[in-house]
Parts: C-alpha cells; sequence; structure tokens
DNA sequence: CCTTTATGATACAGCGTGTATCATAAATCA
DNA sequence: TGATTTATGATACACGCTGTATCATAAAGG
C-alpha cells in the first residue's frame, strides 16, 4: 500500500503508452500522466524550476501520489530515459549489422515523440545522458568502425566525439520548425562527423 | 550598505584575479572566495545537491554575504560564466584575422583555469552555456567559414555543429589525466570537425 | 461480488532560501 | 594616522518545498 511497486522496478516499466499487462491500470495511467506534464514543463522551464508540487497539479495526480512511484525527481527523470533508451536500444538492436540504417531509425524514432526527447537533451547533465548514450553506444561505435579509424584518433576520442556530436545535432534537429528527413540526417551526420575519422 | 554593489553590475567585476583598481578589496576576495568554493564543490557533486549553506561555509563566507552580491545561485554561475567568456573574447580579439590560431589560444587559457571551465562545462544546462557561446562565436564562425562551406550545409546548422563539437572535446579534453598540447587539439579539430564542413 | 490495492487529501517535521537587523571589522580617504 | 564609510558575520525570521505518515475512498483484479 506505500509503495505500488518496488522503485527499483520504476525503469522496466511503460515501455509503450500502453502498460504490461500484469500492471495495474490505474499505475499506467499515473505515470503516464506524471510523464506528459513533466515534459511540458520541462520545455517550459528549466529542471530545477520545476517543483514536484507543480508536476503533481498539472498531472491531477496527489502530491503524495509521486512518491509511490518515484523517491525524488531526480530518480523519475532517470526512469524516464532508462525507459527512452531501452526504446531506441529494442529498434536499434535487430539492425546490428547494418550500421547505415541505425541513424535513420534512430531518427524515426525521436520522430514519435519529439518533445520527450527534447526533454531529455534539455535535462542532460541532471539525467547524464550523454554518459549512459556513450555507455551503450561506444561498444557499437568501436565495433563498427574502431578497424576503420584514421591511426592517429584515438577510439575513445572518436567515440566521444561521435556519440556528442550526434547528439548535438539531434538537439539541433528537434528544435527545427520544418525538420530535415531521418535520411538527410544519415546523410549529414555521415559527411560531417563518421567519414572525417575514417581512413 | 545592503548591497556592495548592484546586482547588475556583478558579471562586470573581477576579469582577472586581481580586481579592479576601484574595487573594494573585501568585495574581490569575498568573491574569490565563493567562485572558488563553487568550482571545486561543483566538481564533486551535482548542481543542484550545492546549496548556499554548503557554499558559503566552504568558502569561509557569512550566508548573507552571498546575497550581497548575487541575487541566487543561478545568477552566481551566470556572473562567473559572463566573466569567463570575457576573458576569453579579450584574448581571441586580437586574433581575429588569424582564425587558425584562435583555437590554440583557447586551449592555452582552458589550460589556466581547468577545473573553473569544467565546472561551467559540467552545469552548461544551467549557464545555457552553449547558446552564449553560440551567441558569440557563430558570427565569428560565419565570417570566417561561411564563404567556404560545401554548398549544401546551411550555416546554422555548421556553426551550431562546429561549436557544440568543439565544446564536446574541450570537456572530453579537460577530463583526460595526460592531455594533448594545445596544437595537437586544433589539429584534430580541424581534421574531423572544420575541414569536412568545407568545400 | 469480495478482496486487494492504488489514490486523494491532509497534517507534519525538516531543510533551504532569501530578507532584515545590528554590532564589528576592515577598507578608503583626508 | 585618524575619521568615516562600508563590507562582513551572526542571528532571527517567514516562506515554500520535500518527503513521510495516515485514513477514508475509489477502482482495480479475481
Amino acid at each position: 500500500m506505500r509503495s505500488p511497486l518496488g522503485s527499483l522496478e520504476s525503469s522496466r516499466h511503460n515501455a509503450c503508452m500502453v502498460a504490461i499487462a500484469k500492471t495495474d491500470r490505474r499505475i499506467s495511467k499515473t505515470r503516464w500522466q506524471l510523464t506528459q506534464a513533466f515534459v511540458d514543463l520541462a520545455l517550459e522551464r528549466d529542471y530545477e524550476q520545476i517543483t514536484l508540487r507543480d508536476l503533481t497539479e498539472r498531472a491531477k495526480v496527489g502530491y503524495a501520489t509521486f512518491f509511490r512511484h518515484y523517491p525524488d525527481k531526480e530518480s523519475f527523470l532517470n526512469a524516464i530515459l532508462e525507459e527512452s533508451i531501452g526504446i531506441l536500444i529494442g529498434s536499434i538492436a535487430p539492425l546490428s549489422n547494418q550500421p547505415e540504417r541505425i541513424i535513420r531509425v534512430v531518427f524515426e524514432q525521436l520522430t514519435e515523440q519529439p518533445k520527450r526527447y527534447q526533454m531529455l537533451l534539455k535535462t542532460r547533465h541532471i539525467s547524464h545522458l550523454l554518459e549512459r548514450v556513450l555507455a551503450v553506444g561506444s561498444v557499437l561505435f568501436i565495433q563498427q568502425l574502431g578497424p576503420h579509424l584514421k591511426p592517429n584518433i584515438p577510439p575513445e576520442l572518436a567515440a566521444r566525439h561521435a556519440i556528442g556530436a550526434i547528439i548535438n545535432l539531434i538537439e539541433w534537429w528537434l528544435e527545427q520548425p520544418t525538420r530535415e528527413t531521418p535520411e538527410r540526417m544519415g546523410e549529414l551526420i555521415n559527411a560531417l562527423i563518421i567519414s572525417p575519422m575514417q581512413q
């Protein structure tokens, strides 16, 4: 009764908008409302300016209810990040042998929930997004491009530069009122970031 | 007596470690202590976890004294950013006709106060560092490189990519225990970022 | 329909913020 | 150096937010 589910599990839920079957519908609804409200608030003001009172009011949820799902604001943000990364990993996992398609699929995912990803990028230092994406992406990156890197570029630098620069371009892309197509972004990323480090 | 100097002026002070002659030495000392304490704290923990009580205690300054200099924590961070940007602008201004030397001089400046710049990079979303650097740098960038850009790359995208990617590399570089030389970083930035967008 | 469980509302302690005040110490200036 | 000005330290205070606890209620699942 205190907590609907252990807080350690909070990152495993709602992989899609519709909850996993076994989850109480009230839980899914509450978390969905909190998430949507947080995305909206995070795009309106800075992270520190969002109080949990604002959040729960906007989400039309009781104040105490928040703490039944997440221990604090930062854990909440982290749960959203982990969920989103899980979705991205799931969408690119089947493409590990077709690296040139990964970028396009990622941008297609971004298109489905642009505001959520804008929020994650805006709060990247609180959620430690870069570190998290590096942990997932640098292995993949070095596997695919390590053997083809120019010899005088250290692989860790290359991975950091590539992933950081791609995240920057994503942030820019999400801000544009009229966005380039995923295919075009793939070309730009290849021309500006990937090719220059290949020999 | 309430405030040593109007809060609007707080961004114009201590352009160097030694205060401008007319400034009361106590003011310089207090601000210097606060800044050093904040740099240390910001590298130890996340920005939100730094309370002004921590800060003033670490700085060995009375709690209320902080508010005589800055209205709040964010304004304080912003004053440090503006001061630092002022120093950087001052050091590269005489080189506007030698763009290839700008990168090297910037890295030499970073070397003088690495922890301060690490702090600014770690708190970039709170201080809006990227937007601030873009405001200063994109004009310079487009002046220098605009005419030589590949035709299919929008100049705003180019500026955003270049400056964002350079900031990423600076962040990486500052984290390294043994750092590449400024000259080498200039070469890397040219090879990885600048050249690929030139025609 | 009955049992289980998530929710809403409310009260509460603890803590950090920002302001106000006063005596003191240290600066400037003559 | 001495007189005046001014920044500081210490303290008290109201205010808002966090995180916890509790109880009645509503809504879910079986």
